[in-house]
DNA sequence: TCACGGATTCGT
DNA sequence: CGAATCCGTGAT
């Protein structure tokens, strides 16, 4: 007699859903699971509870306002990748590239469910420089998923850590985070 | 080739 | 509040 297996696990978001504004798919993700599959295989799945958009090569807060650089290049594809970098010497910050080609954006990941601090994501997922332009579309060992059932309240916030940009970019509410 | 500083975290 | 820790960036 065979069993029937039901699979718990939600559908892998596509490119579609990253090639939005970055002010649209920021806020879209909190309540999305980011799921690593680690080198044994392990799968681990985290609720995402707080974002923030770094939009364009205006907003002074943002790394592609210094242009396109070897850093900054993956920012100008089109949404659905990785977009990696290592802070102060320790921390591998996780970013997700959105919008158009051209259009250089990303969404910071500052917390998850049970990890709060972009810095301590990075430790906790095994993260590093080879994640630089993973494609969440066909990664296999980091993608993200839309759960069976979703959250929705969410606050917005100023942006943190981002000091030396101008008021007029350091003031915008674009950190974004589940009540 | 060099100097500077950062989308952070932790301990004092 | 200061240290840890190192690479990308822009200047020399």
């Amino acid at each position: 007699m065979t069993k029937l297996s039901i699979d718990t696990t939600g559908i892998r978001l596509h490119r579609n859903f990253f090639t939005r504004d970055v002010l649209e798919v920021a806020p879209d993700l909190l309540g999305k699971v980011l799921v690593r599959q680690f080198e044994d295989n392990t799968i681990s799945r985290w609720i995402i509870t707080e974002t923030e958009a770094y939009k364009g090569e205006e907003d002074r807060a943002c790394h592609a306002s210094k242009g396109r650089t070897p850093r900054t290049e993956v920012m100008y594809r089109q949404g659905g990748y990785i977009y990696v970098y290592l802070i102060y010497g320790m921390y591998w910050l996780l970013n997700i590239v959105t919008g158009k080609r051209d259009q250089p954006q990303a969404v910071l990941i500052r917390g998850l469910s049970a990890i709060n601090g972009p810095g301590r994501i990075g430790k906790q997922l095994n993260l590093d420089q080879s994640f630089y332009e993973e494609d969440l579309n066909t990664s296999r060992r980091l993608w993200l998923e839309k759960p069976t059932q979703n959250t929705h309240a969410y606050k917005s916030s100023v942006r943190i850590g981002i000091d030396y940009a101008p008021n007029e970019w350091r003031l915008k509410p674009w950190r974004f985070s589940l009540i």
